[in-house]
DNA sequence: GCATGAACACTTTGTTCATTA
DNA sequence: TAATGAACAAAGTGTTCATGC
């Protein structure tokens, strides 16, 4: 059992529940979880989101679209990533964040010991 | 800033418990930490106790002292390395305990956030 | 500058090995 | 087996680079 839990796993849950409210492509969810970390100096580095939005792919919880961003392709050729549940992805989905839960209690777990023990 | 606390950092504190406590040298305090922690799964591995102490010898926190570990030379030559603490050590050790402390509210900040946004 | 991805380097950690007198 | 330490290997992560629009 590793010490804590990893940032990636960390990210994925975080991720997976951004699908859920469709908020769609890896720059845009990047830069959401930015913001919600600042309070806490954290900030995600991009290439782990890149990689935890692989990964849920390679896990067959998530696949790919493209899309163009803007409307108008005369005026915006940006192309984007879309990620969405696949068929089971829901379930595995659950069954991840099952899994994770159990992590972050064993992990609130021990800070809290730490925070019990010597302060 | 680093995403979680390190594991390093955290059996520090814990080792820096100890050594306020007289407990003395590495493999006892291993022990006595793989048994505080079994109830979370997590087994600190021993090179990780050990290179613990020798970073808090180089802070200047903690100086050693050998010592043969039974009474009776003929029936234990084993040698044991206790660790104290140093002049300013105390102090030191105070301080290091104060930076640990504002990462750990940290750490507990972004698990909670996690459990309250997910589950 | 937005968006994606890969390469590379670095730090931390885990495992194994060596030694004891 | 208890005790310490180091060497080596692997994993995870951070930084930088490459690409296209």
């Amino acid at each position: 059992m590793a010490f804590m839990i990893a940032q990636r796993a960390y990210l994925k849950l975080f991720l997976i529940g951004m699908v859920e409210k469709r908020k769609g492509y890896g720059y845009e969810m990047l830069e959401e979880l930015k913001e919600q970390f600042r309070p806490f100096g954290y900030v995600p580095p991009q290439s782990e989101i890149y990689r935890a939005l692989h990964e849920l792919v390679q896990e067959g919880i998530l696949y790919r679209t493209k899309r163009l961003k803007g409307n108008d392709p005369s005026i915006d050729f940006q192309e984007i990533v879309l990620y969405h549940f696949t068929e089971d992805g829901v379930t595995k989905a659950d069954l991840y964040k099952k899994q994770v839960k159990i992590d972050l209690d064993r992990c609130l777990g021990m800070l809290n010991k730490a925070v019990h023990d010597h302060y």
